[in-house]
DNA sequence: GGTTCGTGTAAGGGTACTAT
DNA sequence: ATAGTACCCTTACACGAACC
């Protein structure tokens, strides 16, 4: 399931399952349809759709099929690339700070010739072969940037994550499931720091106040908008359904079930 | 489909220490 | 004082199995 063997552009009909996005991407979608959650907004994918995810943020995907097919391109902008890219080209990033981890595109012509020229690279495995992937990556980022200039603000800025406002950045991206060291990470801050400024502001320790904020909320979807538990733990940032409801149950004394069947067995007051 | 329980393990809290 | 590191021990969690 897990896309481990990540090549730096392939076509593959399984969205990637990491919720981290450790360098920028350039995401095409050729078949199928695609919701994409960023901690604030939902994006909506149809084939042909794309845009560019960005490096050190988070998202989730979720794949349709539809008629039986998905189907993305996914091409790797890892940095080592961009300042090589950049000796020879020059963008100059203007300074403006965005925090969106998705920045999708407006259509292009070049751009959907660009995918259609790709085609006859991609061998057997879906993969391109590394010395045309170079010369096609450098075309598309060309494409992009004359496109849209104010990519290079994202694309060349190659510090690690500034210390940002941690209450804002948990209250956006709880449901994300990484590790805490992550959210540190991100956050710009070292592990100590992040737990330290934790507790200052939130009175509780990351990962006690990480699971309370999410069996709160799925305890408002399945008693407020008619969720189903198995719907919503996942997208909570839960791995697995049995330590949901266990946890669900140590927290409010109950079972999520239990929501509904009261609902069900007898009529509000 | 949902719940509970047992188990091995990785994550994280606490703390003491060092560096600035 | 403030920030980072290292360590150890506890616990939260993933996972699987059995059961409702």
């Amino acid at each position: 399931m897990k896309e481990t063997a990540i090549s730096a552009c392939y076509i593959s009909p399984s969205p990637s399952t990491e919720q981290f996005i450790p360098d920028h991407c350039f995401m095409y979608l050729v078949s199928g349809a695609m919701l994409v959650y960023d901690g604030s907004k939902e994006y909506k994918l149809a084939p042909g759709h794309y845009g560019i995810g960005r490096r050190n943020h988070l998202a989730k995907y979720t794949k349709q099929t539809i008629n039986g097919a998905f189907k993305k391109i996914y091409i790797l902008f890892e940095q080592e690339f961009l300042v090589a890219f950049n000796d020879s080209y020059r963008f100059l990033p203007r300074g403006k700070k965005t925090v969106d981890a998705i920045m999708p595109l407006k259509k292009n012509e070049l751009v959907e010739n660009f995918v259609r020229s790709l085609m006859p690279y991609f061998n057997e495995k879906g993969v391109i072969e590394k010395d045309f992937l170079n010369i096609k990556r450098t075309e598309l980022l060309l494409i992009l940037l004359k496109a849209n200039p104010e990519l290079a603000d994202i694309l060349f800025d190659f510090g690690d994550p500034e210390k940002i406002d941690l209450e804002k950045f948990m209250n956006r991206n709880y449901k994300f499931n990484v590790s805490i060291e992550r959210f540190a990470y991100l956050t710009g801050r070292s592990l100590s720091a992040f737990k330290r400024d934790f507790e200052k502001i939130f009175k509780a320790t990351p990962s006690h106040w990480l699971v309370q904020k999410r069996l709160e909320e799925a305890h408002y979807l399945i008693d407020k908008k008619h969720k189903r538990p198995s719907d919503v733990y996942l997208d909570l940032g839960f791995e697995n359904f049995s330590h949901f409801s266990f946890a669900f149950k140590k927290l409010f004394g109950h079972p999520p079930t239990q929501l509904n069947k009261a609902k069900k067995g007898r009529s509000p007051k």
